[in-house]
DNA sequence: TTCATTTCTTTACAATTGTTATCGTCCAGG
DNA sequence: CCTGGACGATAACAATTGTAAAGAAATGAA
């Protein structure tokens, strides 16, 4: 973590969950922001039954549903385990009590925010601009981990196409 | 303009542009940002030589390249007038000063970023769930003012299909 | 008004993706 | 060791979208 987070040491309990487990439900309000230290999270939703990922994370990511965490309103996705994880956990109570004593903390979290405004930015371009194909061949460049350690099915909801066309598209050369 | 923005009524200054008028280039940093009285500005990228359209502004909206505007990194898109526009002006000098000087305006630009975070991020949403179809029946039902206002081909853009497309969407009934 | 430009529609064809279903492989739990 | 479930590849067909081109309609400026 970097130095600001260092001051809340204190505060993170250790948590191991397997594989597959739900971390936050999808209209839940989010109470616990997880610190990944062994392991890989996605976040998901529901779209008539069919669960699209919205993004993965690994180690040293902080994760949590920004804008439930922050408004205190229902999460618009889902948190969930894919490996069996290492979390460090913290609740929001602790969290927004740092906030107002570290303001350096509170510098860091609306630089996070921003290069996560940034991140889903430039994922949206990438949409607009790019065919699935397109898509596939710049995560494969941009982030060939996501590709060798995740399943497939869970790599074509996030690139917005079904496993079918995924496969295809792997297999087209 | 809200409460906090009303300080500021005296570096604002008054700008006329006839349509198609470039306010900020990609690749260009931002030095101003946009008060829209009258008319209608939109955001775009370059892709190979295609345009396209990001987001639509209306009257009373700030625009600016965010990122641009607050890290000094060249702009990811181009800012344009889709009609002829009375604009409101203020440099990022003088804004970057009203900031340290009225922390109510530190506050609200920070929860208008949130905003435009959270607004980026259901758009992202919509694509990954919907089709091109469903999309524009969105659009339809949540911002018909678009659709009355602005040519179809910057629409269809906007929804990441081509102009033909969008016709025959249109005429799908 | 007139003329040029912009905008939208339509057509024909190619390419891509979605849908549904089947099948083989792999792995973990019993 | 066995077996059920998860995962990925493939096939066949339908539906959608892209591309290129042509022409109609609307718009705006002289």
């Amino acid at each position: 973590m970097t130095s600001a987070w260092d001051k809340l040491n204190h505060l993170f309990k250790r948590q191991e969950v397997p594989a597959k487990t739900t971390l936050l439900q999808e209209g839940q309000i989010s109470g616990t922001m997880f610190f990944i230290e062994k392991g890989c999270l996605r976040t998901w939703v529901n779209n008539d039954g069919k669960e699209i990922t919205t993004q993965f994370f690994f180690e040293n990511a902080k994760v949590a549903s920004i804008e439930s965490f922050r408004t205190n309103q229902p999460s618009l996705y889902s948190i969930e385990s894919l490996e069996p994880c290492i979390l460090q956990t913290i609740s929001q109570q602790d969290f927004q009590n740092a906030l107002e004593n570290f303001p350096e903390l509170k510098k860091e979290t609306e630089a996070h925010l921003f290069r996560r405004f940034l991140y889903s930015q430039k994922r949206f371009y990438s949409y607009l601009k790019n065919s699935p194909q397109k898509r596939y061949e710049e995560l494969l460049e941009e982030h060939p981990q996501i590709i060798q350690r995740v399943p497939q099915h869970y790599i074509a909801s996030y690139l917005g196409i079904t496993p079918v066309s995924l496969s295809r598209i792997r297999n087209r050369r």
